[in-house]
DNA sequence: TTCAGTTACTGAACACTGTGTAGCAACTGT
DNA sequence: ACAGTTGCTACACAGTGTTCAGTAACTGAA
């Protein structure tokens, strides 16, 4: 094995990087049939052709695979919610979180599976790796969240600067990034990024995993007002063009 | 066997409510140990002296067990969240609701594994019978919030009757308990108390499956952040003594 | 007390699962 | 053309839920 790497993929890199990316593919197929509980490496195998041992080669086990699942499908989840957020112009902060929340709840009723998959127990005795499954993802989805908080800080000041919360109360790592992207930003304001996420998280957990279903027959609905009110307490209500649709 | 029940049970009763009972027992206490997903049939027979195939007498399927432990888990948390509303006195409708929701949080992160039983994939490959797993203790925690909802509605209903809420938007059943328990309630109420479960729910669930604290060491607090927060929105802010502890 | 009937349980089997290991065969660079 | 690496198979092991024939214990009545 050459100590330098060739910037062009050799035949066997490509090939391996092929096969590698082809169980990935598979797994997320199975996942989306059957469920997170479906991706097991002997129907990844069959479904290639080949043998469940195989894959050692690939994945040093299983939980590893899912490791690496969770991350592409965290980052495809982060993807999302970023680029709805871009459709809207930078002035409208309002608008912006708005449409956050709303691609979050929009991507998990679409990949329910993968919503599982980042967010609850995913497989049969799963256990994410020490910091989490996917920091990365999940570290894009935090400072997201968090610029949006700080854009609506202005109009979020008068109201939600209560609490008490102190820099030491939150992750250095955490700390770190926001007081270098927003210098201005108190604490508390990292408190209501993490609220937010919370209020978006629950009524998508609650629906995805059936709770919802069998009380309102318009969870949209539902979850859309909670987002309207949400920004009517961030003081941005105005900032979104009507109430409801 | 006899078509008449007898009232006194028994000894042939007796023994097989007991045995019943220790596959629930130990099950739970698995459950405790090593996650939802150390529930097997044949660690169960184990820590009993039986064989796997023996709990087939008491349970037409491993799916039954689980279902019949979501039941009993989620009775728990419910007489746990009424018991905590209940020791506050009725006039103090913010007080109370406060008390439930911290009680939720509290429930939760003692009982983590039944937090993931009731409201996650509990097992490899679980499905819930049709109308939810446990529709009797769902129903009691949804009355009891909506419940609370309404002695707070006379505060909220000025800041939180938008949204354009239907009867019909709600499952019938629900709909009926509501019509029937607080006849002048609107539709916009029962939406607003499924937006608190919501709002609960969701920090608690980042919270124990583990996403919330590679962000912030202070959980505690954060969620009576977003609790106070909610009363604030509600109106019924000055209904607590003091603002955090 | 004896005896049939019911019930509780065992033990083995089947089809799965993840995970290792030994060996073979094909591809790779020299 | 020849080593060396590597991808894969085949098999084994321990675990899972589930079924089923057979056995042992207990129950109620003669």
């Amino acid at each position: 094995m050459s100590i330098v790497k060739e910037v062009v993929l050799s035949r066997r890199e490509r090939l391996r990087a092929e096969t590698s990316h082809e169980i990935k593919a598979i797994a997320l197929k199975l996942m989306a049939e059957g469920g997170p509980d479906a991706i097991s490496l002997r129907a990844i195998a069959r479904e290639m052709g080949m043998t469940a041992g195989a894959i050692y080669g690939y994945f040093a086990t299983r939980d590893d695979l899912i490791t690496t699942l969770i991350s592409d499908v965290y980052s495809d989840l982060v993807d999302t919610v970023e680029a709805a957020r871009d459709s809207k112009q930078v002035s409208d902060a309002g608008g912006r979180l708005l449409a956050w929340g709303e691609a979050f709840r929009e991507w998990a009723i679409t990949n329910p599976q993968g919503f599982r998959l980042i967010y609850g127990d995913p497989v049969n005795g799963y256990e994410p790796p020490e910091g989490g499954a996917a920091p990365e993802a999940a570290h894009r989805a935090c400072v997201g969240l968090t610029g949006l908080v700080a854009a609506v800080w202005p109009y979020a000041e008068r109201t939600q600067s209560n609490g008490d919360h102190r820099w030491p109360d939150f992750d250095p790592a955490l700390v770190a990034v926001v007081r270098k992207s927003f210098p201005e930003l108190p604490a508390a304001a990292v408190a209501l990024s993490l609220r937010v996420w919370g209020r978006m998280h629950g009524l998508v957990a609650l629906e995805i995993y059936g709770h919802l279903g069998s009380q309102t027959q318009k969870p949209a609905k539902l979850y859309r007002a909670e987002m309207l009110d949400l920004l009517a307490a961030l003081g941005v209500a105005d900032a979104v063009n009507g109430r409801a649709r």
